[in-house]
DNA sequence: GCCGTTTTCGGCCCGACTGTTTTCAGTCG
């Protein structure tokens, strides 16, 4: 079982506790935070248990720790078979159902007999719920459109980061137009750059929130409005997505643009940090609690002093130790100086090395490296090394032309089926910076992967792991392209490039995000250094180097681990280190 | 069930919206 499946597994416990109804909400809070924890680790469960080190996990006590335990050793424990017999795993599933929480389900299950989602269905077109307690026709209704949607939209419920960013910002950029709106800005898991996005939030500060209500109604890209109250309206895109639109005073800014913008796990240590101090924090303000007086923040930086925690960035906001430990100065868009991996027309790029050299310029980059693929990947038309040693005369040709970045030549090797490289060694050492990745036999069992990926990172002419897992969140225009990353020891693999200094890359194009937050976090405090690249196939792909950016933001990077942060003669004198 | 620069016991975040209600329960985030 990995993270996920022990962070699922607890998830499913508490689910089936609460349909049950008879533990102690906080016994199933702690379940449930648990879980949260778990699937936040950045290092596999299963050594944490065999050295019994559970309990260092916050939020996990001996109880926890002990039904960890037996789930990873004999795949069950005694509760949770116990409630499997007891709860069929169709009425566990109900609660997928929009508006179907515990207590309905229980409800449903003992006086309807409903047993699963298409049992519900049936029951509600058959007219059978209303009447039941707490459901008129109404809910009826709802849950049978409730039933719909779900269908609809399937599988797939959060969308990626790159698909949900430019539709949020498209939205927002309607309703700042709004006469009488001051601040506008997305929250959620958006505005925190979470790899995936379930539903949209938008926050607008505006004396009236009427008209920021009836423009967001008639954005194109909403289908229905499903709820709309005096600050808060919902909507179903076509695609799908659920949106959150808040309306808010302009003296509540700073306090709700933090309640929004979340984790909810952050806030609840916000609020409980709150309360230490004798204030209640609410998404409009701090209250002191000894006399009701409300104290109001037009800034999140001035919520997070007084309550004498640095600021945090949304990025951090994850309960990963956050508020508890020191936060370092964390990489922002602005240090980066340069952009290792990118494509021309030499393989399968768009442009020339000019037109990439003066966009990276206007960027105000000092440096590029064109990492155009290597020879056996025909489908993108790779360089052979006669054709390499051509492109160098074009590189040197446009260094000629005095543009204020300097070119470099690499190439992104590929790494063949039996871990050799794509081309020679003289070949190698003939190029400024190599970067080595996996594109092809993804589907190698563990240990052979592993080992392929080993020997190219311990070759001293490879500089940088590009992509590291492979893996394809999506690909443009078809989510269902999708794909696992390789099934990679990433412990050897972070401990050999730790140990060689091959440097790891975080891929920014928003179809892969690799290393994602979580692995980036964990080479970093085993000592690894990361690049940034956004791997452009044109020049209006650079800009995807803010994707990559706030993946090293979530995993704590500070500029100092990321070589592309640094000044053009350091970074040469690195990578020459081995070679 | 977890946790402790107030606590090893007694707390545990807070509000909006809907539908079914005659003052509130359930769900959601």
């Amino acid at each position: 079982m990995n993270n996920q499946d022990v962070a699922r597994t607890f998830e499913l416990l508490a689910d089936m506790l609460d349909i049950e109804g008879k533990e102690n909400r906080f016994a199933i809070l702690a379940y449930r935070r648990a879980a949260e924890q778990i699937a936040n680790l950045d290092r596999d469960i299963n050594p944490i248990a065999q050295a019994g080190e559970l309990r260092s996990i916050s939020g996990i006590g001996q109880a926890i720790a002990d039904k960890i335990t037996l789930l990873l050793s004999t795949g069950s424990f005694d509760l949770l078979d116990r409630l499997k017999r007891a709860i069929p795993a169709g009425v566990v599933e109900l609660l997928a159902v929009p508006d179907m929480g515990p207590k309905r389900v229980k409800m449903l299950w003992e006086q309807a007999g409903v047993n699963n989602v298409a049992e519900l269905e049936q029951a509600a077109r058959a007219g059978k719920l209303a009447g039941l307690p707490g459901i008129g026709p109404k809910m009826e209704a709802k849950i049978i459109a409730n039933i719909e949607t779900n269908r609809r939209r399937s599988s797939n419920v959060r969308i990626p980061l790159g698909i949900a960013y430019p539709l949020a910002y498209a939205m927002l950029k309607r309703l700042m137009y709004v006469d009488g709106v001051q601040r506008a800005s997305v929250a959620g898991s958006l505005r925190r750059m979470k790899e995936t996005i379930g539903d949209l939030d938008l926050l607008v500060s505006a004396e009236k929130a009427e008209p920021v209500m009836d423009a967001f109604a008639e954005l194109s890209s909403v289908a229905e409005v499903i709820a709309r109250g005096p600050t808060k309206s919902s909507a179903r895109l076509h695609s799908g997505q659920q949106v959150d639109l808040r309306v808010i005073q302009p003296k509540h800014w700073g306090a709700a643009l933090l309640y929004f913008t979340g984790s909810k796990d952050h806030n609840v240590r916000l609020r409980e940090l709150a309360l230490k101090k004798g204030y209640s924090l609410n998404e409009y303000s701090l209250t002191r609690v000894k006399d009701g007086k409300d104290f109001f923040y037009r800034e999140e930086h001035d919520l997070y002093e007084k309550l004498g925690v640095p600021f945090i960035p949304p990025e951090l906001r994850e309960d990963r130790g956050e508020l508890e430990r020191d936060i370092p100065r964390v990489i922002e868009l602005a240090d980066i100086r340069g952009d290792l991996q990118m494509h021309t027309q030499w393989s399968d790029g768009e442009t020339t090395i000019e037109q990439m050299a003066r966009a990276a310029q206007a960027r105000g980059y000092e440096y590029i490296l064109i990492t155009d693929h290597s020879q056996s990947l025909g489908v993108t038309n790779g360089l052979t090394p006669e054709r390499l040693k051509e492109q160098r005369q074009e590189i040197n040709a446009v260094n000629a032309l005095d543009l204020g970045i300097r070119v470099l030549q690499g190439a992104e090797v590929e790494i063949k089926a039996d871990g050799s490289l794509d081309y020679p060694d003289e070949v190698l050492a003939s190029l400024d910076i190599v970067l080595a990745s996996l594109h092809t036999s993804l589907r190698q069992e563990h240990d052979k992967v592993t080992q392929r990926a080993l020997r190219a990172i311990r070759n001293p002419h490879v500089d940088i792991f590009a992509h590291p897992t492979g893996r394809l969140n999506f690909e443009a225009g078809d989510p269902r392209k999708a794909r696992e990353g390789a099934d990679l020891d990433l412990e050897a693999i972070f401990a050999a490039c730790q140990e060689t200094g091959t440097i790891l890359e975080i891929n920014a194009s928003p179809e892969r995000l690799d290393l994602n937050d979580l692995n980036a976090r964990r080479a970093l405090d085993v000592g690894c250094t990361l690049v940034i690249s956004t791997d452009a196939h044109n020049p209006a792909m650079l800009s995807n180097i803010h994707y990559g950016v706030a993946v090293a933001r979530r995993a704590w990077a500070t500029p100092e681990r990321v070589v592309n942060t640094w000044p053009l003669e350091k970074l040469l004198k690195y990578v020459k280190r081995d070679a």
